[in-house]
DNA sequence: CACTTGACGAGCT
DNA sequence: TAGCTCGCCAAGT
């Protein structure tokens, strides 16, 4: 491999992105999971970052299907327009006060799924 | 250069 | 059941 300094993380940051990318349209996945599927479980705060950093690298991800491990929109402070939950709904996911519905029943998980 | 905060999660009390 | 603490690591101030 090729340990460049930082570059690991940017490549922490890539496997995120690709997931993201690859979650499935009514599907939500959890920034546990993610890093789960990544083996730093504990590192779910990581994946967060990795997002917030994915709004300046490429917008184009939907990261509005990363919700926490509650079913909650946290990362709905950082949207600037069409809130996740529009975007959410968008994709046929039902989203009530910031919370997802029938969330368990919609999750995604990268590990079984993918 | 050092301290604080942060899209979280899990464990313990 | 609910509330508090710790771990994780990076970015921002």
């Amino acid at each position: 491999m090729a340990p460049n300094l930082a570059s690991d993380i940017l490549n922490f940051y890539q496997q995120v992105y690709e997931i993201v990318n690859l979650v499935p349209k009514g599907r939500v996945t959890t920034y546990g999971a993610i890093a789960k599927a990544f083996g730093t479980v504990r590192s779910s705060r990581m994946v967060g970052m990795a997002l917030v950093a994915a709004h300046d690298t490429d917008c184009n991800l939907p990261i509005h299907r990363v919700v926490n491990r509650n079913g909650l929109l946290t990362g709905k402070i950082h949207y600037h327009r069409p809130t996740m939950q529009e975007l959410l709904e968008a994709d046929g996911v039902r989203v009530i006060n910031d919370q997802v519905i029938d969330f368990q029943q919609i999750f995604w998980d990268p590990l079984s799924e993918l």
